[in-house]
RNA sequence: GGCCCCAUCAUCUAACGGUUAGGAUUCAAGGUUUUCAUCCUUGCCAUAGGGGUUCGAAUCCCCUUGGGGUCACCA
């Protein structure tokens, strides 16, 4: 839509390792990748790495699968995975070897960690040195080869960033002939990730500044093959507070947590897209003008440090914004079942206000809906007053004539009904209320709450403070 | 350590050679509210340092410093 009509289809993807849950690193190029397909009507694949000898990726990609699910990400086509392209990999490699692009190494494991640690002790770049490059006697017995490719020795590769601009390496200080297929004879990392790309159509690769320095190596892939290079996008990491690379014992770094913890995706999603990338100064990004407006050749070039507070503030703006059906809804997942309330309109219009995450939500809406079991003792201290007993015996005396009682409006009234008639503030009754009712002294309005309960179950909560009271 | 990248308020960011360096979050104060929160208003807070280039630099160049990434038969 965005692109003239002759150019190709854009194409990315999210290609995670399967070590476990999906994280929110990934997360954010995974919708940097997902928006831009978006954008340009094109494509977004999944693929999942695992050609390692790896444990239970079924279980990790179902993970992610799932976080993606949540989230409101989704993709085009089948997952692929490497492990099941095995055959492919090997096709490629014995193209490789056939045209001399690739050799087998008979260097033994120790034999190169030793000669690392000789390089290394001379100050030297540690790197294989190429002894098999060129070999053409006998091989050594017993040794199952690993397969190099033969990289160049000498000059440069360019690397074109959409983010960063143009980097060029100098071949010398970055590269040896590495390791394209384990002496078991599974393909490696980079290569795979080179040939896959090529193979499924990727040719806008949005990915964590982690990878940049592989970039090098896998364009030595692409033109062995004679692939066509996409083009890149190295996103700048997340760091955590300290300034580091966000881990696993940064907090929260599972996207299914921020579900547990009450995030929405859309609050989760937007926190997200404004890390590393803007548009002017706006702050709220709906998922169709992240689509509209999200472009990966204006994401900044530095890092970022994830900041919660800013993600709560969102959440609170998302949860304002839901109905209160959805929230009904979503509040039973966190243990508060209001849906059939008949007055859930009127609390949760009040709660949802106050609320950052849907957990806070839950808390609050129990508390009102639940007789306090406690009085928390600064409360009772401060609301208490010598003419309580008699302010909240009046009160309960009006509630108990009272007719029809149905909206905070109506509570209200009654409340006013005694403060004019025993000449007092509205605190003196508005304070030893709500600790009859919730048991402290912060919530939503009184009146909002004994509407929500009703007034049988508001006289009892008076009635219980009441006896508190001698 | 080698290579690479980065550098504006505490944090996310705006500024694409000329602005009193703007917005948002956080924090503080005030207003609204029977409470707490929301909401509204106001305030505090930044161009890492040093050299250039230019009439003019946050912006371009160099150096320093600081931070980060990466250097596997992991991905």
């Amino acid at each position: 839509m965005h692109k003239k009509r002759l150019e190709p289809m854009v194409v990315t993807r999210f290609a995670p390792s399967p070590t476990g849950y999906l994280h929110i690193g990934g997360l954010r190029t995974a919708l940097f990748s997902w928006l831009w397909a978006r954008r340009n009507s094109g494509k977004f694949l999944l693929r999942i790495e695992d050609t390692d000898q790896s444990r239970n990726n079924e279980e990790a990609a179902k993970a992610i699968v799932e976080a993606f699910q949540w989230i409101g990400l989704d993709h085009d086509g089948e997952i692929l995975y490497q492990s099941k392209r095995m055959g492919l990999y090997q096709m490629y490699i014995d193209q490789l070897l056939e045209e001399g692009k690739a050799y087998k190494c008979y260097m033994s494991k120790t034999e190169l960690d030793a000669l690392r640690e000789e390089q290394s002790a001379r100050k030297e770049r540690p790197r294989y040195d190429g002894r098999y490059r060129d070999f053409t006697g006998t091989p050594p017995k017993g040794v199952d080869p690993v397969i190099r490719i033969k990289a160049p020795t000498k000059g440069t590769i360019t690397v074109f960033d959409g983010i960063k601009g143009e980097v060029v390496f100098n071949v010398d200080d970055i590269l040896d002939d590495f390791i394209i297929a384990r002496a078991d004879g599974t393909p490696t990392y980079n290569f795979v990730v080179a040939v896959d790309d090529a193979l499924m159509g990727i040719n806008e690769v949005i990915r964590g500044d982690d990878h940049f320095s592989n970039t090098p190596k896998q364009i030595v892939v692409y033109e062995a093959l004679g692939f066509k290079l996409p083009a890149f996008y190295h996103v700048p990491m997340i760091h955590n507070s300290n300034g580091k690379k966000l881990s696993k014992r940064d907090g929260a770094t599972d996207v299914m947590e921020y579900k547990r913890m009450g995030y929405q995706p859309e609050a989760l999603l937007n926190f997200l897209v404004r890390l590393g990338w803007s548009h002017g100064d706006q702050e709220i990004f709906s998922l169709e003008e992240m689509i509209r407006l999200f472009d990966p050749n204006t994401i900044n070039k530095s890092a970022s440090i994830y900041n919660p507070e800013k993600l709560d503030w969102l959440n609170g703006h998302y949860i304002k914004n839901l109905s209160n059906d959805t929230l009904a809804h979503e509040l039973e997942a966190y243990g508060a079942d209001i849906r059939s309330h008949d007055r859930k309109e009127i609390l949760l219009d009040a709660l949802k206000e106050r609320a950052k995450t849907l957990v806070d939500l839950a808390t609050m809406v129990n508390e009102v809906l639940s007789a306090p079991t406690e009085y928390d003792a600064k409360a009772f201290k401060k609301a208490i007053k010598p003419d309580s007993k008699a302010v909240l015996e009046a009160f309960a005396g009006k509630l108990k004539s009272a007719a029809e009682l149905h909206l905070p409006t109506d509570y209200h009234a009654q409340m006013e009904a005694v403060v004019n008639a025993m000449e007092i503030g509205f605190g003196k009754i508005g304070m030893p209320l709500r600790l009859a009712l919730v048991g402290k002294l912060a919530g939503p309005g009184v009146d909002v709450i004994m509407a929500t309960i009703g007034k049988t179950e508001t006289l009892a909560r008076i009635e219980t403070l009441l006896t508190h009271l001698d």
